[in-house]
DNA sequence: GATGCTTACGATACCCGTAAAGATA
DNA sequence: TATCTTTACGGGTATCGTAAGCATC
């Protein structure tokens, strides 16, 4: 038993049992990959995969339990060169970021800049992704801490640290109609079509949560995935926009208007995540401290002293 | 990095860093234990033994870590044959308890005639050995089960779940003076000569606290490892005994009385432990099982559905 | 016929063990 | 001096990659 066969093992799963892939992902053979699959079967005394002739299929009940161990181990690998990594050179090394466009641009970056001006030498890889992905990412390993509202707070093998709440808010043309209202309602709202982010992303469900429970049905004429998109289609007037109420800047979004509507919507929580046995650089983790700084016992709920 | 070369790292701590000893241990030469030390150092960036000169004294700060990840991999290695093997020979393999004289006399024979007749094709090594070497085992994969009183409890990274409580209780010559009391104290106790268990050994501490709170002085005239040898000297009239109650069988210890002394003494309770993080094979939950009937919950415990 | 896994085979690199040298107690 | 580690070197083996063969879709 090699390491190498064990980064098959658990390479092949990741990319749904194609072994020609699994061989391209590990810069290696087919030939090599086949042959270290048989030899690992054969060590262990039991198949792994299930195979419909030459094709893998799929994983056996003892190639699930096996897969689960190998993760396991490889995720100790890692942690082994994390360890000396710290020792050996404290402050230089990469840090990876797996971020939603909502919190890249609009709750990171204090973090961000604050973290470059402490730790120069460490390369800061900032990555735009979707929830979903930001999740795959950070229990793969090709993401250190992971920052997004939905999904993180929901996923076994992650540790969601709750970062900051927040509103949705309404933003609309200048000279709309609403503007003139003192106080907005949800019925009011419904009224006019909407443009807000796409299931998934940045508390949509919490929109979606609103409308029902006030028993409204509304019109969502574009969903994108972040609020410049929204900004920019609100002010063409194709609709009134429903946006996280720190995406709005008054300097920058002239020809907008923000509406103040905290009491229309649940409030939304935005979570800093890690993989669960994963440990974390120093550096990494007063990225986190300086997230939220009063947290100390998170950060050793992490299990790293 | 290979897998040796983390043996070899586990292998040089437990062998108090002599790396000859290592190299037998691990049947292999010195010359390659030495170079794979210095190639995984060069790996990692960093020292991980202290030398003098060509001497190793102990572990680096970030050796002391690193032996910790090892540690944990290497386990998870064990837990993948595990699997493997749970799988391919479900009823077949080896089962290794060890347990102190005191139970593997008195308490275990009918968990293991019932394992026996179970699982014929298990091999079950018994071995006896002390409360702090039965810990050594679990903690070192040389045992997966351990049953003592003492010792198990106390250790981090063991599982230990109760078995059984007991009493201490006193045994003397049966024309012994203390057979005509109807009840015992104490007091009398300590105006005989005393044989009972060596230090950390089947609930020696609760003894002494019996005594020390009662403010006694008593005369300890020969501590033993076990019932049988301190049967043999109350026997010979050398003193009182006091033994586990289970260690008494009025059938075959005849010439012996034993006196009720159950208030006397607090009660012991003896454990079953496992290495917290091993994986078991499902012969030996049975063992388990069969010895702590009720107790499912504790199986559940160990982190093994 | 395109894709994907296996087998065969030759080159390479790695690991191991012997032996000699150097360091420590 | 005896014990222990390092270095040097040669032999063996496991791993890797190319290429051909064969099954699956």
């Amino acid at each position: 038993m090699n390491f190498q066969q064990l980064r098959i093992i658990q390479e092949t799963v990741r990319r749904n049992f194609n072994l020609t892939e699994v061989a391209a992902a590990l810069f290696t053979s087919q030939s090599g990959v086949s042959k270290h699959v048989r030899d690992l079967e054969e060590e262990l005394g039991v198949d792994l995969f299930i195979r419909k002739g030459k094709r893998f299929l799929g994983l056996t009940e003892p190639g699930k339990d096996v897969a689960m161990v190998v993760d396991r181990i490889l995720l100790e690998v890692g942690n082994l060169k994390t360890v000396a990594a710290q020792f050996s050179d404290t402050d230089s090394g990469n840090l990876t970021v797996a971020a939603t466009h909502t919190q890249a641009r609009y709750a990171l970056p204090p973090a961000v800049a604050e973290f470059k001006r402490q730790f120069p030498r460490v390369h800061l890889t900032l990555t735009q992704a979707s929830p979903a992905e930001i999740s795959t990412m950070l229990l793969e390993g090709a993401a250190d801490i992971g920052v997004a509202t939905e999904s993180l707070a929901d996923t076994d093998d992650l540790i969601a640290i709750p970062y900051y709440t927040w509103h949705h808010a309404v933003i609309v043309p200048q000279d709309h109609p609403l503007t003139a209202h003192d106080s907005l309602s949800l019925t009011e709202l419904a009224q006019w079509p909407i443009i807000t982010y796409h299931d998934g992303f940045t508390g949509r469900p919490r929109i979606d949560q609103a409308f029902a429970e006030a028993n409204l049905s509304w019109d969502l004429v574009m969903a994108a995935m972040d609020a410049d998109v929204i900004k920019t289609y609100v002010q063409l007037g194709l609709g009134i926009g429903i946006i996280a109420s720190m995406a709005f800047d008054a300097q920058r979004d002239q020809g907008l208007v923000l509406l103040d509507s905290a009491s229309l919507f649940p409030a939304s929580t935005s979570y800093l995540a890690v993989r669960k046995g994963r440990l974390l650089r120093g550096y990494a983790r007063s990225f986190l401290q300086s997230c939220v700084p009063s947290r100390k016992s998170l950060l050793e709920r992490l299990g790293q002293g």
